[in-house]
Parts: C-alpha cells; structure tokens; sequence
DNA sequence: ATAAAAAATTTACGCGCGTAAAAAATATCA
DNA sequence: TGATATTTTTTACGCGCGTAAATTTTTTAT
C-alpha cells in the first residue's frame, strides 16, 4: 500500500503509531528520542517517505535551520568554489545553505540582505562586494542577524573574519620572485573596490622595503568585475608604450593576470622563467583557471579548505553563543606558493 | 517615532487604519487595492519598513512566490552567467529566485530536487546533469512541480526545453573552418555525460556528410566535470604522438578548448590563422574567458539573453496555465560565429 | 523488586497569515 | 439624486507545526 498523500504530521503520526510532539521532537533532533522510536519512526519514513512542511516549522521554530551564503559575484569561479565547500560544510551540520550573489551591484547586495532577513536564518555567511557595499545597510542586517564576514573584511562589521592573509601571499611572491630574478613590478587596478587589494599594495611595499628594493606600481584603469578584460586592456596600453620598469610582474590576483597574459600573448611578449623569455609574470590567487594560462601561472593559493571550514565552524560557534562575541576575531590563513611556468 | 517592532500584519493594519485583510489583499498584489488605500499603505510602509513573515504567507497560499533554479555546475562560468540572467529574469516578474548546484553530483542533484520540493515553488528551472541524472527522480519531481528543463534536454522530461540549436553551433563552425582551411577534425570527450555533447558530435558528422568531406573523430578519456584538465591531457597525449589526422581542430566544447590551448602552448604548437601556424583551433559555447585564451578562441556563441529570457517567460506561461502544457515544445536558439584569433 | 530517572503521551494553546462569506462603506454612472 | 457596482471591513476559521505543562509509561539503577 504506497500512501504518499500524508498531509501533516498528526496522520504521519497515527500511522507511526507514535504522539505528534514525538514526531516533531524527532525531526527537530533525530538524537533526542529513544532509539528505538527513532527507529520505528525512520523504517515508516522510508516506507510513506512523509516530510514536515518547512514553513509551518519555521514559522514556529524562534531559530530555523536556514544559513546564508552571499558571494559579490559569483560567475568568478574563485566564488563558485568557496560556495561549493561553504555549502557541504553547511549540509554537514544538518542545515540547509541558500546561497545568493550579489553579481557585483550594490543594490542586489542590499536586496538579498533584506530578503535574508526575512528568512530569519540562523546565521550568515557574507562575502561582501567591499567598498562598493552599503555600509549603513549590513551594520544593521548584522544587528539581527549572527553574521560572520569572510574573504573580503569590512572593519567591524560582523562578528567574526575569516580570510586569508594576504601578507602571507605577497612576501611569498615578492621573495621568490626578487630572489630568483630581476624586482617585481606591482601590476594592479588603480582604484580596487575589493579590501584585500589594498592589503596586497601595502604588504608589496612593506616586503621590498624589508628587502631594501625599490618599489615600482603599474596601475591600470577600469573599474566593475570583469578584471580579466581590464587586466588585458590595461596590460595593452602599459606594454605598448614600453612602460614596465622591471621585467617581473607580479599581479594582485589572478584574474589580472589571466588578462595581461593574453595581452603579452597578442603581442608576442614571451613569459616565463626559461632564458629566451622577455618578462615573468606571477600573481595571487590559484585561480581555477590559473593552471590553464599560457604560460600557466606562478600564484599564491588560498587554502579554500581551511577558510570554507573555518568560516562555518565559527558561524556555528556564534549560533551556539547565541549571536554575540565578547571580541570580534580575525582569523587569517597563510598562502601557498604554487610553482609554474609563468615565473 | 520609530516603530520597528511592528510584529504581525494586525499591528501594522490597526496603525495604517485599514483592514488586516485589505493589507494582505495588498502584498499579494499591489494593483487590487483602490489607489488611495495602496498609497497609505505604501506611505505607511516606508514609515514602519514591515514585511510579512514569509513563512506564514507560503505556509497558507497554495503557491509560493519562489522559483528555483538548478544548474549542474556553478563553478563553470557559463552557468554561472546564464543563472545570472534568469535571477533577473524571475525577479522582473516579482518572484524570489533560488539557486542549487548540483556540483556535478548526482546524489546532490536528488537532495535538491526532495529539498525545492518541499519549498513548494511556484516553478522550477532545470538544467540537469544529463546523463548522470537520476531520470526516475526526475520524472516524478516534474509530476508535482511545474518544470522547465534548460540548457540540457531529457526526452520527455519537464513540460518545455529552451535551449541552443547543437546543429547551428557546429554547422557554422564546420563551414567556416572547411571553407578557410583544412578539414576540421572533431575534438570530444569519448563518453560525454552532456546530451548537447552527443548532438554536436553527430551534426559535426552530419555536417561533414552534407559537405561531402571526411569525418575525423579524436575522442579522449576522462569523467567529471573537469572539462579544462581533460582536454589539457587529452591533448597532450594525442599531441605527443602526432596522431592529429588534420591541422584544424573543432572542440566539442570551450573548456576542452582551454585545455588543448594550454597544451599546445606547452609543447610550442604554434596556434592561429596566420601562415606559421601548424594548428587551427575553434569550439563552441563563448565561454566568458574564451575571450582570453592564447590565441583567443574562434567559437560559436550561445544566445544567453535569449535562452534565460525564453525559459523564464516560458515557465511562466506553464504556471498560468496551472503547471501543464498539452504538448512539450522545445524551443531552440541558434549560435552566432564569433571569429577570433584561433582559427 | 522497588525507587528514581528518563522518555513518551495527552492536552491545549499559539504562531502569522490566507481566505471565505456577509455586511458595510465607497465609488461610478445615468 | 438614486441605483448599481466595486471596494473595504468584519467575523471567523484553518493551515501545519512548535512547545509548554501535567500525566503516564518505560527504562535504569539500586
């Protein structure tokens, strides 16, 4: 007999031959019943396959079981990738991950904060766009909502950070490639929209002068999320007008340079570290297309892992602590040096 | 006086003056209230910022206002842009878009199909993994839910397919390449889980047929979702051992393309269509960073706009006609030739 | 076997809103 | 102005489940 039209939980309950709060208290904390009713309750879900409405329960529930993921854009596959471990992890903890993108627009970014909000998730995994985001708007999405920021910091905003260190990532790239080749030239946008530029400018310039070298910075125009496309025109403009100061390039992440590397290519630059080659180019990133660059790239890797598990064991943690830190915490992780042929 | 704590629809409507169920009449449509009463509500509403508990309102409206989406890997760009139109696409309409990857998993495909079931949605969009879906599942998801599939078609599955005209997209690329140059041998994955695989493969030999020229196949091993190292080691091996019948070559797909490219490079194959070149290369699907290979790709481009916008409004009409069509129509769009540097 | 502890049941209420039916108020038009 | 049509209000019920309190049953320990 296949009776797939249970309605609610007080039949399920009947044909379980179990009370309703029972049901409720099982699907709630599979872990908190007797094993076997848990038992009996699980053979005839298998048998009638009967799932409790989602609204009804969260309506109820003060906490549901929903967490946010936000990325500022997600067609970069940087994103995509950190969402996909963000969300295993997520569903290893039995919650469920709506994740949402911000498709670098302010606006959008405001729009899914809102409806975020009325999802009353018990926490939130936010990428924020940086200095594109409204301030105003996610200081008070995280007066209600436990929030931990990651990627991408926002001082003060959220209750925790969990990025990646990006000194960790330039003093790797600046030693390599000064210890093995002529000085690296920073290449970057001029105006970056994103925090850990920033921070990568700043620790260029604090390693080359530990190293006592002089610091030279290429900054190209353009602004928006389409880096590859202004790592390659603004790469054109800097070669053609024979502008670089030194024959190393180092790039502050790796959509850049997959854009300045097709520019070198058009015009005949060859990259790489063999003698016949006329400039090195390395970057940050580990970009999933970086291994795929012509020449393939010398990058610095985040260590997707440890930031995705991170992230949600802290968001955990403050659901736990019932929303609040005593300190807002930073917790950064440390670059890994991957080897190529561009540099 | 700020009021932020207004807690349900009877709080707000005794401080707008007006009914509880007029306000409701309102947020299921704007338009069903008289102009005045819309007006102080809305004035009331920029006032008092309220929302209604969207758990409470799914909970008793037969449909939802949500619309889910499913893609089958996000972290190819090509996904992720066209998820990018189609969100905008549903949110035009004034529904909630939500977006699933099934990271090329078939088990986290069925979870997200049981998952959106039990969210009611109003519709779904479906682009399925093909081959490795569970048709079973499927199949008696679209029974309860109103879906269209995209992008990639199971026979009989879902109530429409939209997607791209496989024959337009390598009957372009076949053409121009046998017209311009030596005969195009096929470049594919010898057992492709995508079904748009398949139709390419056979219009390449239909085509060829047409033109009465000979057919070459170069198939290559590999599974997954990796399309960009299978092709890198594909090519590789096939390079290697100088088995190419011809100097052109079709890719099924960009990001076999990608790979091929970034094996030639290693081994110094010089690609293009200038007079030293030892090699053609073209595909289809304009990937976002085909734009960036080196040389840039030739390729056959999608219709994104198009395709989202088709199978956005397509499902609408299916939800309006009470979540069934008298017959499935699929809906194809053809490819436009986007000449590069590649051949 | 008996007492104490743990788990399950019964009972009952509430969450915030959709929605139906009937009554009242307002708008539209001749 | 009056009659009709439209909109709004009132009243009332239900959705499916969480959850609290009191009671009963089962398990565990002595």
């Amino acid at each position: 007999m296949d009776v797939d039209d249970i309605k609610n939980m007080d039949e399920f309950a009947s044909i379980v031959g179990i009370s309703r709060p029972t049901i409720s208290k099982y699907f709630n904390d599979a872990d908190s019943v007797r094993p076997t009713t848990r038992l009996k309750i699980e053979e005839a879900l298998k048998k009638y396959k009967y799932r409790p409405n989602i609204y009804a329960i969260n309506q109820n529930r003060k906490l549901t079981k929903n967490i946010g993921i936000i990325v500022p854009y997600l067609a970069d596959p940087f994103f995509a990738e950190i969402a996909r471990f963000l969300e295993r992890r997520v569903l290893d903890f039995g919650f469920t991950p709506s994740l949402f993108s911000a498709h670098g627009d302010t606006e959008i970014e405001k729009t899914i904060l809102d409806t975020l909000r009325s999802l009353r998730p018990a926490g939130v995994l936010l990428a924020p766009l940086g200095r594109a985001s409204d301030k105003r708007h996610i200081e008070e999405f995280c007066r209600d909502v436990p929030t931990i920021l990651f990627d991408s910091n926002i001082e003060g905003m959220g209750e925790a950070f969990i990025g990646s260190d990006n000194f960790s990532f330039v003093s790797q790239t600046v030693e390599y490639l000064s210890r093995t080749g002529s000085t690296p030239t920073f290449f970057e946008m001029s105006d970056p929209a994103n925090p850990n530029a920033n921070k990568r400018r700043n620790a260029y310039l604090a390693m080359m002068k530990q190293l006592g070298l002089e610091p030279h910075m290429v900054q190209i125009e353009g602004s928006g999320w389409e880096f590859e496309e202004i790592g390659h025109a603004g790469a054109l403009k800097i070669l053609k007008q024979d502008a670089l100061p030194t024959d190393t390039i180092l790039c502050s992440n790796d959509r850049l340079a997959i854009g300045l590397l097709s520019a070198c290519y058009e015009l005949g630059i060859r990259v790489g570290r063999e003698k016949d080659s006329e400039l090195r180019v390395a970057s940050h990133d580990d970009h999933p297309y970086s291994k795929f660059t012509c020449p393939s790239l010398t990058t610095a890797a985040h260590d997707y892992e440890s930031v995705a598990s991170q992230s949600v064991d802290t968001l955990f943690k403050l659901i736990e602590a019932g929303g609040r830190f005593n300190i807002r915490e930073e917790k950064l992780f440390a670059a890994r040096l991957i080897m190529r042929d561009s540099a």
